[in-house]
DNA sequence: TCGAATCAATAGGTATGTCCTATGGAGCTT
DNA sequence: AAGCTCCATAGGACATACCTATTGATTCGA
């Protein structure tokens, strides 16, 4: 018996559903129902009864609800207590990312965060990047996640990762398959911009015209994961970070590097100079630095 | 935070000792120490003051005894309801094992056992092949840890796994690094033999006969590790189980195959024919198939 | 009554984390 | 000063909690 399990358990009932109590708790749908099954085979008898559309509890599960809410309040008290008597609080964590990058990294850190310190409050902001950066100095947010380079504003930064932007093709277009592809080849076909509004618009066009290529621009998207759909849909091609192609479903576009001068974009955390930073905010940023990529 | 940091912490407060908590706890020094030092990571502050001779609580580890205390209480007494509510009783395990296997595969076991029902009581009798037979069958015992064959009893058996019975010899001896290995070569040499009183000597002495092989037995041993010793300093060479030679911590023993025909044993779980078994029984065998080896 | 939708369980693979052994280094004891 | 005792660190093995993808069962709506 594990703490996870009962709040597991705890949550399923409350939910009195496998999948909703599973988003609660931060995990998936599977990860949870084996976990329960897990506790039910360690006590020897089933907690709950699964009637198709809801659950119920077997009178072992109302015994154990009982002292499991105990157990958690018990639990959950002293960590306060204890954050208490180390004078941080039990912590406040305001993260904001831009709009180009959170929906690939915030998941994943949110998630690992949220279990490492379940009574810390996250905010989440999602923004372009300017707005992040102001944010950042009025004190708004504690930390941000936004792509080298940044304006000349004093933050402090560290790095995350460099990832490659990719050339995104349909599937079975011809680029796909070509032995080498540079920028000329780019700039004949129909191209699909993300808005310049975004930081990460802004490095496209600036990475083409460095290299004399003019792509030609025939849509512009603010989204990217809508730049997917199109260029799936045979509308153009685009050039997209490595993240975002991995977090592709619509299986439609297929993603492969230029030959040469590859274009990247460098993440970085970011916070204002000299903010005092509390504990989870420490630590938010050292996961980060670790498991970002 | 986890039960099994607090199981730990608890231990550790009530024994004033890292070593000994340890012990109590059925999991190595270091592993105890790791999962200390993680707990207070989490929670931001030291909960124990490390004083050399001794090991004194600061304030927060005060705080977190009694809450810990509380929490496992509960944890257990829940437990023990639902076994109640089940109708299975606490558990009660009684293990026997063959002394020529016993060192080798009940710690592991135990161990594995242990943490899964913490409240289990669990009962060890290490012993002649014959005596653990009798026990089962007057019901003194549960389980048994066998070799293969046995005598004609009612017994019910689960394979666990067969191991090579290796040729151990002294580091360097010739016939370590000699390509082939037969019996013919093993007849040249003055042999240890395990106290046929074991069913392992009787298995090597039927092994070596059946191949016309008369071993020139130069000592007697009624103990592996004994055995293992002798052949070390070179008073001969012995047939020993796998499993035995992965345990050899002399470093004075080299072991190898024989080059055809290996001798081998089966070991099994054995239990007395129609015998009703408890939850814990059923449990303790079914780990026991998956994870012997 | 059939098709769509909802929901939990299963399958397969990855990675996180706990455990082990071996070793280091600090503080007592002799 | 040498030897003990004891906790921490290092490195690698294994277990397990997690994820995505999919199946199978049930319910709901047409």
């Amino acid at each position: 018996m594990e703490l996870h399990q009962l709040r597991y358990f705890v949550a399923v009932v409350d939910e009195e559903n496998f999948t909703r109590a599973a988003e609660r708790c931060l995990v998936s749908q599977p990860s949870l129902s084996q976990q329960i099954i897990k506790l039910e085979k360690e006590l020897g008898q089933p907690l709950l009864e699964r009637l198709g559309r809801r659950v119920q509890l077997t009178d072992a599960g109302r015994l154990l609800y009982d002292k499991a809410l105990r157990v958690l309040s018990t639990v959950d008290g002293v960590q306060d207590e204890l954050a208490e008597l180390s004078g941080e609080g039990r912590g406040r964590l305001a993260v904001g990312a831009m709009l180009t990058a959170a929906p690939y990294l915030l998941p994943k850190l949110v998630r690992r965060f949220g279990r490492r310190f379940p009574h810390a409050e996250i905010i989440l902001h999602e923004d372009l990047t300017e707005q992040i950066v102001d944010r950042l100095m009025q004190g708004e947010l504690d930390v941000g996640i936004l792509a080298l380079p940044l304006e000349q504003r004093p933050l402090e930064t560290t790095e995350l990762f460099t990832e490659e932007l990719l050339l995104a093709v349909p599937k079975g277009h011809r680029l796909a398959s070509k032995k080498r592809v540079t920028m000329a080849d780019v700039a004949r076909e129909p191209f699909v911009l993300i808005d310049p509004l975004h930081c990460l618009g802004q490095q496209v066009l600036a990475f083409c015209l460095e290299r004399d290529c003019r792509p030609r621009v025939v849509c512009r998207s603010s989204q990217i994961l809508t730049v997917q759909q199109l260029v799936g849909s045979g509308v153009g091609i685009s050039l997209l970070p490595e993240c975002a192609a991995r977090a592709d479903r619509t299986r439609k576009c297929a993603y492969r590097s230029l030959s040469a001068d590859r274009p990247t974009r460098t993440l970085v955390l970011a916070w204002r100079e000299g903010r005092h930073q509390s504990r989870v905010v420490r630590e938010f940023i050292r996961d980060a630095e670790q498991h970002a990529k």
